[in-house]
DNA sequence: ACCTTCGTACGATATGCATCGTACTTTAAC
DNA sequence: GTTAAAGTACGATGCATATCGTACGAAGGT
């Protein structure tokens, strides 16, 4: 808990990194580079940083360390969620489901369903309080 | 569309003008300023900030000037949600759906309910596919 | 008329983020 | 063993954000 809210430019990294698992600067760098355009130092400096703050671990056995996101992609999702379902929606989750589901394109058949059945759940919780 | 993202201090302030409607530098500082602590040049120099983006509109007839949000709070949250969406998310409303239920604090029944007819409605749109 | 109060305007500064260039190190090829 | 290639480390810079102090103008009381 408490963990550290990564910056957009850290984010497109983690992005990176959960794709494409555990990688060297280069492999990082290829693979995000031709659209951001950045320089390769500059993702170099990025995981430097990001490795201080505790958002990847690393791997110096071999010359070309290999970075690893120290959080998985669920966890991070759920902290910035939190975070910005705070600071926006004053913490009103239902208030952010439903514009949520007014945003752009309509969710499959499938997700509507596991909406749904989320939901059934979270009724019968509310009758049962002592549930926590 | 297409409008200017907030900044962390600028949402507050705009909060606070949700709240309050049309308000002067003394009234939006009296009301954040006991949380956040700056001084009363640093919530005018911010609104003037602000009022440069198009935040924020101003009325300057009386000598101190009153302060309007430029969007509602709804238009806001969304852009603001959107923006989140996409980089977090990669666009899938679903997910982020799904994960927000699952945080904190259950939604009221009322809440749920509202939420589960707008997937029903979703779901009947979903078979009528030309309406776009 | 003069001073105090309340207001705006705006330059200066601090901090965080993103970016890059340069310096140094290691490896392997010649 | 000298050099080219590929790597790490790190200082410097630019830019946005956030904060504050000072300057200055307008109103009102005495």
């Amino acid at each position: 808990m408490n963990n550290p809210i990564p910056t957009k430019s850290e984010l497109k990294l983690l992005q990176a990194l959960w794709a494409l698992g555990p990688s060297t600067v280069r492999e990082l760098h290829d693979s995000t580079a031709a659209e951001s355009g950045v320089s390769y130092t500059t993702t170099l400096k990025q995981l430097q940083i990001m490795h201080e703050k505790g958002l990847v671990k690393r791997e110096t056995s071999e010359r070309a360390h290999r970075y690893i996101a120290h959080l998985d992609r669920e966890e991070t999702r759920r902290s910035m969620l939190d975070d910005f379902m705070h600071r926006v929606y004053q913490g009103s989750a239902s208030e952010l489901v439903i514009q949520a589901l007014g945003l752009s394109r309509p969710a499959s058949p499938e997700e509507l369903e596991e909406i749904e059945q989320l939901i059934e759940t979270m009724k019968s919780k509310s009758q049962h309080p002592s549930e926590g």
